[in-house]
DNA sequence: AAAAGCCTACTGGTTGGTCAGTCAGTTGTC
DNA sequence: GACAACTGACTGACCAACCAGTAGGCTTTT
């Protein structure tokens, strides 16, 4: 975990879909196990390489997660972002259909949770970046909220950030208690909580 | 972390000090840093004591873990449940309350959501607790709402067991969400979700 | 043939747990 | 009250298992 590595410089078709095939069994793994409870061999054998095999690729086990991360972050915005950078309230419903879509890819849910309460340590590794990407998020998610009150769309005495980062904290939440009990009512629990938001926070 | 070893048998008043001692510091060096990153001789250091010192009152690092939750739980009894066994709708303030505490005794806070991130693989070590006591405080809180509903306190229409779920996950979502980002707004978005479940339940 | 892809074998460093022995304090005995 | 016997509370040294990363060589693709 400390010398790196430089990448291979050019790359061939076969070598970039084993890559991808690595990254995607190093998600479902991480989001289950955290990444000090996931080894490189675990990863490997998981891809159908050898430990050294998935190095080569990633050169550092950093690298690879940080990839692990850039897929994770491309799939939030075909989640959260779907219908466009500025849904407003809407946003309440996209993730009320985010949580009933769970089921669906499970092995992606929770990962960001579970990266999170990993790297809260002042040397967490990747926890400059996850608060950098937290703070986007909320901001963002702020930012929407913002336009939906100048549209007329949502009060204009509600806060924005106060109501971004209560979103994110029920959401990664509600993340975390399904994954360590998958039985519980996380769909309805979120539509109630959705519903309620938007009956609260829509101008009169 | 395979075999373990019986407990001493008796006990003197220093040896329980010092075994006290231990519990506190891991506990607080277990809330930064996870269990898998948290070595016997980190917590030993902190303590005072040598490593073989630490597993000479445990016998286990497993063991470690299950006092410092013991710990936690005894903690939790004295915050959530302070005002008694039935606060009904008074819970959401006694949230918001604990949520204001925590820069007082930032050293617990976000244990629970810690280990619950790392204990949410199938083999996970603490997953069966964590499992149990994470269902046993829903079933607490939602045995509140209940009675809340009975004496006429909250309204009829809404589910306790969901209004519960809701409560835990924005709770241990916003303990996540300020140990990596020490700098949101906790408090407040913790009095406004309070006061806004309270206009959203109270009985009319 | 040149480069990318991948493997076997190995290294240095960590970590949880074991073990034999030290030491202070308590208890029982005369 | 002195002294032996004993026990709990440790420590330092050690070990087996594990893990990320390296070295070098074989194989496939381009």
């Amino acid at each position: 975990m400390t010398k790196a590595q430089a990448a291979p410089k050019r790359s061939s078709p076969r070598g970039d879909a084993r890559k991808k095939r690595i990254i995607e069994v190093a998600t479902s793994m991480l989001a289950r196990t955290d990444s000090r409870g996931t080894t490189l061999s675990d990863i490997a054998a998981a891809a159908g390489v050898s430990q050294a095999g998935v190095v080569y690729h990633f050169g550092t086990k950093e690298e690879l997660l940080h990839a692990v991360l850039d897929h994770r972050d491309q799939f939030e915005d075909t989640q959260l972002w779907r219908m466009g950078p500025d849904p407003g309230l809407g946003i309440f419903d996209i993730i009320s259909g985010i949580v009933r879509s769970w089921d669906d890819h499970p092995d992606i849910v929770g990962l960001l949770a579970v990266l999170l309460a990993e790297n809260v340590a002042d040397d967490g590794l990747l926890r400059p970046r996850l608060r950098r990407n937290y703070q986007l998020t909320i901001d963002r998610i702020a930012g929407t909220l913002r336009n939906a009150q100048e549209r007329g769309e949502m009060r204009a005495d509600a806060d924005p950030r106060l109501t971004a980062t209560e979103i994110l904290a029920f959401l990664s939440g509600l993340e975390l208690a399904w994954l360590v009990s998958p039985d519980i009512p996380a769909t309805e629990t979120a539509s109630r909580w959705a519903a309620n938001q938007v009956a609260q926070l829509r101008r009169r």
